[in-house]
DNA sequence: GCCGTTTTCGGCCCGACTGTTTTCAGTCG
């Protein structure tokens, strides 16, 4: 699939037309087309074959026509003149904080800077406050954005803001006079991971709320600092946003902080067909100017016809619609979880006994688990050989005779082997209850390689779950060279499950291909992959990323009751 | 550049903060 490549070059070209100081919708529009092809689940070469790129949302006749010359010759020719004209060096400079492009394209003409050093070379000759509308602290930003741009770090992971969340919480909500206080944003809405922090307060005494937040211990730096808005830098160069509001706009508020930006912009399209201003502050009715006032965020949708739309899914991929009539999904919840498929113990590289294992799940209210060890390609983490797998079938047995309330299932995570056998027989494979099949060796191979090892393990009959279809480690090991489309077809095809692996560092498969697969039909099955007990709570990631796929309840394996899941597991 | 049960032209979300001004342009989210 081309599709990333095609996006990549949107994405490039739109920064190039920023900095031609082109018209600013102009620039908007490629983000746009290049966010639809990102997500596009069809092969972009596909659609243009059969003539419909101007189907995708955001692509008119110019972008189609750039995307088809793209495919055929491999360049745009636009691109490569814009390229051309513009000096290397000027799109770095428009990720720093507080550059754009006015200001990049002045500094081009005025003092011939095109690159981040030249700019801190004349930050630091006091060159730059001679410019207009400039002066010493433009000077001392921009060298403190140049510091902040070379120590900077990507998106950091959802579980890492976590905890920093959680500590501003606790610390602020000591504070006398303060209502309510969250946060928003992508951490709301449960990305993967999380750029900035946003936080909403109401409070009594806005002024003392904004200097205990700027003076907070793990504050290392303040950006800014006004009487309702405040922003810091914590550790890890995380930026965290306070903004203080009044307490009858705090739904308007919250709803445009949780975004994104897409459902925020098609919900304000919404408001102005329905003859309204909707802003942070308020919705404006047009015709006489009244301004209706929302403290809590249900009511600003309600105003629109709307059902409330969990923060989740609030992407822009059909949820606005769905909402205007009705029909939003009925999401997951942690709740609806009733037990955990893929679990390791101290039968091979885990560090929690079956006991303690059965123990933890009892204390998260589940009905049973799988215990899922390695098979032995896994060398060096003790995968079981056969002989040990049936005697941990036969002593789980033992376990499950005497003990009431959580079932213990005997399972595997089977090792996909490089040519595409799996790595125990039909016959030990039939004896598990639970049987997860996943790749972890050989993951180099060409796509139609690794593609062919999945379908043929999602073809053996005993093979229940998919773990970590795609390998991916968030921030470090991109997903295997693979056709999704074509392992999916075959899961569905098959009755295989795939799994939602709830480790933060995998969340593999992800939202949109979740909600791809539950789409076609396929059952998910949401698993912590512990190993050890305390990781078992993991599962909520795993529900977060449920969530944000569109799934219910039905579509989901472990959110069955036992019964409903042993005859699911004896399907064939 | 895209888009359209008010459409093929004229919009395209809108307000806070900053640094420089002395009324505002640029940037950000």
């Amino acid at each position: 699939m081309k599709n990333r490549e095609v996006s990549q070059h949107l994405y490039q070209l739109s920064e190039l037309l920023e900095l031609q100081a082109e018209n600013k919708y102009k620039v908007v529009a490629y983000q746009k087309a290049a966010r639809s092809i990102e997500s596009l689940k069809e092969d972009v070469e596909h659609v243009c074959r059969e003539g419909l790129l101007q189907d995708i949302p955001g692509v008119g006749k110019a972008i189609a026509e750039k995307i088809e010359e793209y495919l055929r010759t491999g360049r745009i020719k636009a691109f490569d003149d814009i390229l051309s004209r513009t000096p290397k060096g000027l799109t770095e400079l428009l990720q720093l904080s507080g550059m754009g492009p006015k200001t990049i394209a002045m500094l081009h003409e005025k003092l011939n800077i095109t690159s981040i050093d030249d700019l801190e070379k004349a930050a630091k000759e006091h060159r730059i406050r001679r410019l207009p509308r400039m002066g010493p602290t433009s000077e001392k930003n921009i060298l403190k954005a140049i510091e902040r741009h070379r120590m900077r770090s990507t998106r950091i992971p959802l579980y890492v803001a976590e905890p920093i969340v959680d500590e501003v919480l606790s610390r602020l909500k000591e504070l006398d006079g303060l209502g309510n206080i969250t946060a928003g944003g992508s951490y709301r809405r449960r990305k993967e991971t999380v750029g900035d922090i946003d936080i909403l307060a109401t409070s009594a005494n806005p002024a003392d709320l904004i200097s205990a937040f700027a003076r907070m211990p793990m504050v290392e730096e303040v950006l800014g600092k006004g009487p309702t808005k405040a922003t810091v830098i914590v550790r890890d160069n995380v930026q965290v946003d306070l903004r203080i509001v009044e307490p009858r706009s705090y739904g308007t508020v919250l709803q445009y902080f949780t975004g994104s930006k897409d459902h925020n912009v098609k919900l304000r399209n919404v408001a102005l067909d329905k003859g309204y201003s909707l802003s942070e502050y308020s919705l404006k009715r047009l015709d006489d100017g009244q301004e209706l006032f929302y403290p809590r965020e249900e009511e600003v949708y309600a105003a629109l016809d709307m059902d409330h739309i969990p923060p989740e899914i609030r992407e822009d991929t059909g949820e606005i619609e769905a909402a205007l009539d009705h029909r939003l999904p009925k999401l997951l919840d942690l709740k609806d979880i009733r037990g955990d498929l893929h679990i390791h113990s101290t039968w091979a590289d885990g560090r929690s006994s079956v006991d303690e294992l059965t123990r933890t799940a009892k204390r998260l209210g589940y009905e049973y688990i799988a215990i899922c060890d390695h098979s032995p390609s896994i060398g060096l983490t003790g995968g079981l050989s056969p002989e040990r797998l049936e005697q941990k079938i036969d002593v789980i047995a033992a376990i499950n005779d005497g003990r009431e309330g959580i079932t213990v299932l005997s399972g595997t995570e089977v090792d996909i082997r490089a040519d595409g056998t799996l790595d125990y027989s039909d016959d030990l494979l039939a004896r598990c209850d639970v049987v997860v099949a996943s790749l972890h060796m050989a993951q180099q191979q060409k796509e139609r390689i690794i593609t062919g090892r999945l379908i043929s393990a999602i073809e053996n009959r005993n093979v229940d779950i998919i773990a970590h279809p795609t390998g991916r480690i968030i921030g470090k090991r991109e997903p295997y060279e693979m056709d999704m489309a074509a392992v999916l077809e075959a899961a569905a095809r098959n009755g295989t499950a795939m799994e939602i692996n709830a480790h933060p560092n995998r969340l593999d498969l992800n939202d949109r291909w979740a909600r791809t697969a539950k789409g076609i039909g396929i059952k998910l099955s949401i698993d912590s992959d512990a190993h050890q007990a305390a990781h078992m709570t993991a599962m909520r990631y795993g529900v977060d990323v449920a969530r944000r796929g569109w799934l219910e309840k039905g579509d989901v394996l472990n959110a069955m009751g036992l019964q409903e899941l042993l005859r699911w597991l004896s399907r064939l």
